[in-house]
DNA sequence: GTGGTCTAGACCACG
DNA sequence: GTGGTCTAGACCACC
């Protein structure tokens, strides 16, 4: 998978980074159990520090989406049921791009074809098999 | 309207008050050429420091939400059409959350829904006239 | 409160300055709403790195202990309820201990006194009015 | 006896293993004199390498809970009078664990109940003569 | 002033 | 080989 980083945003890299892999695993680049390049291999192909890679990972640990094991290095998870944390937190990004959407202009009809949109270029992992 | 500012939260609070009042915005609650309250006046009801408050009229200025004037102070704007930056930004955060939902194992049907419900609490300001 | 380190150890450093924290919070050393000195200041005192200070504070509000407030830098919280997590952990401890005392040949009603020894120079919080 | 291993544990894997086999001899489930399997027949169980075996017996040997001999293999030694080196590293853990647990709200009783609890399971080896 | 991020390079523990 | 830790020093954003 590809990564590419924007170094003059100021969305720190290691939220870029996580942000990046969270949807190549729903994009189905990456699938469960499939793994991630090394903290050094990945530092070295981003051109960044591998203490920001081992940062990316270890939110993406402590998120559930991926596992890290001494040996294999880090894995992609089997999908997990939502926690009700992520359902606020996504009531409350979807409000504010709501407004901030309706404040441009943009029509409920087409708003909500973005979202499907978007949502149609992921891959759910149940179907996989 | 009422500001809710969490001061523990790692979103900076200029940024949290930018998005509070474009909801308030969105929602109706502040309608095209109302004013808002005055730097000073905003910073004694939040409790925050008037430069920080300064800092999110400038935004919101900067992005055509709201317009200052010497005399008036800031008053809402009317509906802008949407430029194709916001397009663009809307898709990237869609595609983030859709993957996000995903891989918490929402289903299309739900997170489309959630999209739904949340756009319907805002009121376009072109049924105002 | 007094910070000691064991350069030496093989317990992370920023393990070391997380435990001494949490166990100055229940000696009651640090109270609820209390400042913790600034991440370079403790740095400076403790004779290490900020970043691995800030590394210990972030674990610490991870874990409820502390808020790290923007103005007013990182504060003690009041007690939080134990989460069921705790619990599991705290018997899978306690179960191992239990073993080597046992194997050391430590009879129950010593291993007993010694854990409410320990327990009584706490100072739960709810007490404090 | 069971071995169980997390292999995305954070704990390392000779530590795990040293515990799970403290755990097991404690709970009299290996007593004074049984052998343990051979080094390779435990790696090959668990899963693991054999020089992460060869590890543990090493430590548990330095720690005088076991004794290998070039015939017999690693037999369980007898119960040893505790040193104080033991009793320190008791009261420190101790003193960790109460006071994460009265951060977390728990009660002088409850927290000595589970004390008893987790003791009770374990079985003194003199008893058995 | 504060905390947050990033780097380059080092060393160690693990398997 | 892998990840984990730590350092020293830099720069930035926030308030």
């Amino acid at each position: 998978m590809i990564i590419s980083l924007d170094m003059s945003s100021d969305t720190p890299i290691y939220v870029q980074l996580r942000n990046q892999i969270v949807k190549g695993i729903g994009k189905g680049e990456l699938k469960a159990g499939e793994s991630l390049p090394s903290v050094r291999q990945m530092a070295q192909d981003a051109g960044i520090n591998s203490m920001t890679v081992n940062k990316t990972y270890q939110i993406l640990k402590a998120e559930g989406f991926i596992e890290i094991d001494r040996r294999k290095g880090a894995t992609v998870c089997p999908v997990r049921q939502g926690e009700g944390a992520f359902r606020e937190k996504l009531e409350a990004e979807l409000e504010l791009l709501s407004a901030e959407a309706c404040l441009k202009g943009m029509h409920k009809d087409e708003f909500l074809r973005i979202c499907e949109e978007m949502f149609k270029t992921m891959h759910p992992a149940e179907s996989e098999g």
